[in-house]
DNA sequence: TATATCTGTAAGTTTACACTTACGTAAGGA
DNA sequence: TCCTTACGTAAGTGTAAACTTACAGATATA
């Protein structure tokens, strides 16, 4: 998660991230896209992965790549229960309360 | 917006965000909660500053600090179209129609 | 097998950044 | 006025990171 928002970060990650958004991409054609080398788009690549925010797939003597919708919804859903922190201290008081109580629905409202 | 991003991309700053979410509180009492130095916190309060995500307001010898609202709903915002591109390639198709047609309602649907 | 293609990795450089200590500054109290 | 409080700012340091060129590895193709 710390990973995922450092790599968002970074202009050039983002605009990778909107590259493959939609269809599979080898690294060559990404590299394209950008002033900078290709092995530093190799690294940003890296990045993003390890980040879990694409995929990667090798086909032949290409890797193809592309956004890893799982890695996106996480950061997102991260940085939701971010935007409003009320929100999270009352599904922490939520939770105490399930702790007690033993029983539980978990939809929380503002 | 490129700012902010990479305001929220240190750690620190994001706890710093959450102190000061829900209540004014003076530079001290920020740097009270963290293990580095005072001065390393307030360089942090500056950077979320110049990227508009806090206010400062002096108050005495104190300088107050409080999340900025609506430099967290731009970012959001940003964020938002961010997740989905083909929303955001819709949304360009409408507006280039609204170009030839000269006549809109903005609308859009996945 | 030899070779071209597509790519990641290594090594080195430069810049950005998070941090430290030392100092400057403005407001309030004795 | 003198001193304390509550800060920001300056200067310097160490580390991370984004980039470069050079090289290595794997796959297809002749």
């Amino acid at each position: 998660m710390e990973a995922a928002l450092k790599a968002m970060s970074d202009p050039t990650r983002r605009k990778i991230l909107q590259l493959v958004q939609n269809e599979e991409m080898p690294a060559g054609a990404i590299a394209s896209n950008f002033p900078v080398s290709r092995p530093a788009i190799s690294q940003h690549l890296a990045v993003l992965k390890s980040a879990g925010l694409i995929d990667e797939r090798r086909s032949g003597v290409k890797r193809l790549y592309r956004t890893r919708v799982a890695g996106m919804a996480e950061l997102k859903v991260f940085l939701e229960m971010f935007w409003d922190v009320r929100l999270e201290r009352l599904k922490a008081a939520v939770e105490a309360d399930i702790k007690k109580e033993e029983s539980c629905d978990d939809d929380v409202q503002n």
